[in-house]
DNA sequence: CTCTGTGTTGAC
DNA sequence: TCAACACAGAGG
C-alpha cells in the first residue's frame, strides 16, 4: 500500500501541455536527431518514444548509460516520467531540463524524490508505467508537529483550526452529524483516525515528529480523484510515507480553487479532444482516510 | 504469439 | 548524449 501510494506520487506531474519549452533555453525539437526517413511517429518530448505497437517508452540517459523508465499508454504519461526520473537522477548535476514547465506543484518534486534513493525512484516509476495510465501529483498543505496526545491512545490527531478551516473546509466547516470531527469549543479540530492504522504509526512516530499534510491529485483513465496524504518526516530523516489513502472527490471544487488550477483535469480534457466530458463527480461525499465523513 | 526493453548505430 | 531502429527474449 505505501508503496503503490508513493509510486503513484512519482508518476505524478502535473502540467499543462500548452506552454511546453519555456524552461529552457533548448528545445527538444532543436536537439533531436533528424535521422533520415523519419516517419513522424516519434514524439515531440525529450526521451520518449514510440514502440511498435502503438505504446511510449521513455527513457532517459546517465552515467553513460541509458535508463529505461517503461512503456506508457500516452505519449504525455512517458514524458511525465522522464520529468520525475531527470527530477530525482539530473536535477542535482543542474540539468533541469523538463518536457513540462515547472509548476506551483511539481516544483515540490525534486525535494520529495530527493528523500529516495535513485534506484527506489527508478522503481516506483517504472511500477508506474508500464499499460498504465495513473498520475498522481502533491501538493503540500500543511505541517505540524506531532504532540504526545497525537501519538496517545486514542488514534485522534489534532490538526489546528486554522488549517482545518483553510483545507477542510466542506467537512469541517458544516454542521455535519457524520463528521467525526470532535470538540468545537476548542480551537482545535480533532481527526480521529479510527480507519487508519495508526498503530503501525505509533511504532515509528514520537511527539515532536512532524506530519506533513498534502492534498494529491490521482488521475485514472479519464477520472480524477482527490486523496489527502500524510507524511511523517521524522527528525533526522527524509520524510517517509506511513499512512496514505483517503478519497474525498466531495471537495474537489473548493481545492480546485484553493490550488489555483486543476491542470490534469485540464490536460485530459484537451488530449482526449473533448471525447469524453470529465466525469469526476460521480462519487459523493468526504472519506478521510478510509472513513466516510461526508 | 505479443510486447518490452536492450543492443546498436549514427547524428549531434 | 541522444533518438532511431532492430530484434532477443520474457511473458502470456
Amino acid at each position: 500500500m505505501e508503496e503503490e501510494i508513493t509510486s503513484l506520487i512519482l508518476s505524478g506531474e502535473a502540467n499543462t501541455h500548452s506552454d511546453v519549452s519555456d524552461s529552457t533555453s533548448t528545445t527538444h525539437q532543436a536537439n533531436k536527431r533528424q535521422r533520415c526517413g523519419g516517419k513522424g511517429n516519434s514524439s515531440q518530448f525529450k526521451g520518449v518514444m514510440r514502440q511498435k505497437n502503438g505504446q511510449w517508452g521513455a527513457q532517459l540517459y546517465a552515467n553513460h548509460t541509458r535508463i529505461w523508465l517503461g512503456t506508457f499508454k500516452s505519449e504525455i504519461d512517458a514524458a511525465m516520467a522522464y520529468n520525475s526520473a531527470a527530477a530525482a537522477i539530473k536535477f542535482r548535476t543542474g540539468d533541469t531540463y523538463r518536457n513540462f514547465p515547472w509548476n506551483e506543484i511539481t516544483i515540490e518534486e525534486p525535494k520529495f524524490l530527493s528523500h529516495y534513493s535513485v534506484e527506489t525512484v527508478l522503481s516506483m516509476i517504472r511500477d508506474v508505467g508500464t499499460y498504465s495510465n495513473e498520475g498522481l501529483i502533491c501538493k503540500p498543505l500543511f505541517q505540524k508537529e506531532l504532540t504526545p496526545s497525537d501519538v496517545g491512545k486514542l488514534n485522534r490527531l489534532v490538526i489546528p483550526k486554522k488549517y482545518a478551516v483553510k483545507y477542510f473546509s466542506p467537512v469541517f466547516g458544516s454542521e455535519n452529524e457524520n463528521a467525526d470531527v470532535g470538540d468545537r469549543k476548542t480551537n482545535d479540530v480533532e481527526l480521529l483516525l479510527a480507519e487508519i492504522n495508526i498503530a503501525a504509526m505509533e511504532k515509528e512516530l514520537k511527539a515532536n515528529d512532524m506530519v506533513s499534510f498534502f492534498v494529491c491529485e490521482c488521475r485514472k483513465e479519464n477520472d480524477v480523484q482527490r486523496l489527502c496524504m500524510i507524511d511523517a518526516n521524522k527528525s533526522g530523516y527524509g520524510g517517509t510515507f506511513v499512512a496514505a489513502n483517503n478519497i474525498h472527490v466531495g471537495m474537489e471544487v473548493d481545492l480546485q480553487l484553493r490550488l489555483g488550477h486543476c491542470y490534469l483535469v485540464q490536460e485530459e480534457q484537451r488530449s482526449m479532444a473533448a471525447a469524453k466530458p470529465k466525469q469526476d463527480d460521480k462519487t459523493e461525499g468526504f472519506k478521510l482516510f478510509d472513513m466516510q465523513i461526508t
